[in-house]
DNA sequence: CAGGAAACTTGAACAACGTTCAATGAATTT
DNA sequence: AAATTCATTGAACGTTGTTCAAGTTTCCTG
């Protein structure tokens, strides 16, 4: 009896992956803001309807793209941790630069990321939030080779901390909303403060 | 003929100024996706329509809004800058430290400042984009002081990238989606974070 | 001051949105 | 094959921002 459901149940789950990739698709060609129920129906080959048989909100469809988009930038942010040199310092240089690439490359889904706000009184589901803080585990290891001295906590606090800090210039850097700064010149910003940090915090512990 | 006409003007005058404060108390109090024109209307006591005839759209309004908050955080910036001792590194700390203070204790207002997005077609109006930027000038001054053998540019770029890293902590420090950051907690990071940036820029530049 | 012209205000109406749900249709069991 | 259970549908609802013909008020002129 439960075997024979299959065919329901595997076209459901066919059309839940073709809704959220067609969600991601979307936000990444018309930003969040361009996200419709209706046009995803259409997209998928369904009712307006269906959208909530697969799904029970916008919401949870958005942070379904935005698990797939952490994912992704896991992935890129991963991969800067292992090439190269491997000096804690340039490592997380190359981290920095990669999130700034990252977030250039998938400029509306990134922005999805931090746009999205729920209604006050929804929570967040645990797997949504487990996605974010894996984020900070690529600074934690080259920070603690940096300082062996500090316990996980601070540690956990100065990868927050430098996270942030990146984050902050290319969330402000790639706006288009007042002057335009052309990429390069970002990411050579960002190395040079990413390096000047590093420094600082390295002397200052001393 | 034309000082006749001032009765209708300064009602139109008056109500236009309620209108953005109404606008202001709203976002402050339910955030900026909270506004909406028919409770503003309401409000202000004229009916839903009206608002079309003191502003041509919601994105002035917000735009309105957001110059309103960027004056006062403006103040907020020059008292920190002006107040204790003059060395130029805890100038910037103090500067730093006023701007995550302004941000906790006007949230909403703050956040609307960065989440408003306007349809791409639609331009920034000038009075707008001048706001923002004199907020530069507040990190430019103490930063040319301690790299008196930059160019204006130059400095520029840096105190654009400082302003950003210090905007990021505060704006994911603040976000309250993830682990919430007691504020002090979030004070000290940034003021150590800023003395280690710029120990690190001046060390860097030797 | 009268009365027509000009300008302003109004609230009903529109289009677009997320979301719901009675009704239709398909799948499964007996 | 009939009955029952479940899935899908698209029309309908409640809210949005925005528009605009109609009604009011204000203004200028004779």
């Amino acid at each position: 009896m439960w075997l024979r459901m299959t065919k329901t149940l595997e076209r459901r789950e066919k059309l839940r992956v073709d809704l959220i990739r067609a969600a991601e698709q979307m936000i990444a060609e018309r930003g969040l803001a361009g996200l419709k129920t209706r046009d995803l129906a259409r997209e998928i080959g369904c009712a307006n309807g269906a959208v909530y048989n697969l799904v029970t909100d916008v919401d949870e469809l958005v942070l379904r793209v935005g698990s797939r988009t952490l994912h992704r930038l896991d992935e890129a942010l991963s991969a800067a941790e292992s090439a190269g040199e491997s000096s804690p310092q340039e490592t997380l240089v190359r981290i920095a630069i990669a999130y700034c690439d990252f977030a250039a490359e998938n400029l509306e889904l990134w922005r999805a990321l931090f746009e999205h706000r729920m209604a006050a009184d929804k929570v967040l589901p645990d797997w949504s939030v487990n996605d974010q803080l894996q984020l900070f585990r690529h600074i934690y290891h080259p920070l603690a080779q940096l300082f062996p001295k500090r316990s996980q906590e601070e540690l956990g606090v100065t990868a927050r901390s430098l996270f942030s800090a990146v984050h902050g210039m290319v969330a402000l850097g790639l706006e288009q909303r007042l002057v335009a700064v052309p990429l390069p010149a970002l990411r050579k910003e960002i190395a040079n403060l990413v390096r000047a940090m590093i420094d600082g915090l390295v002397a200052r512990t001393k």
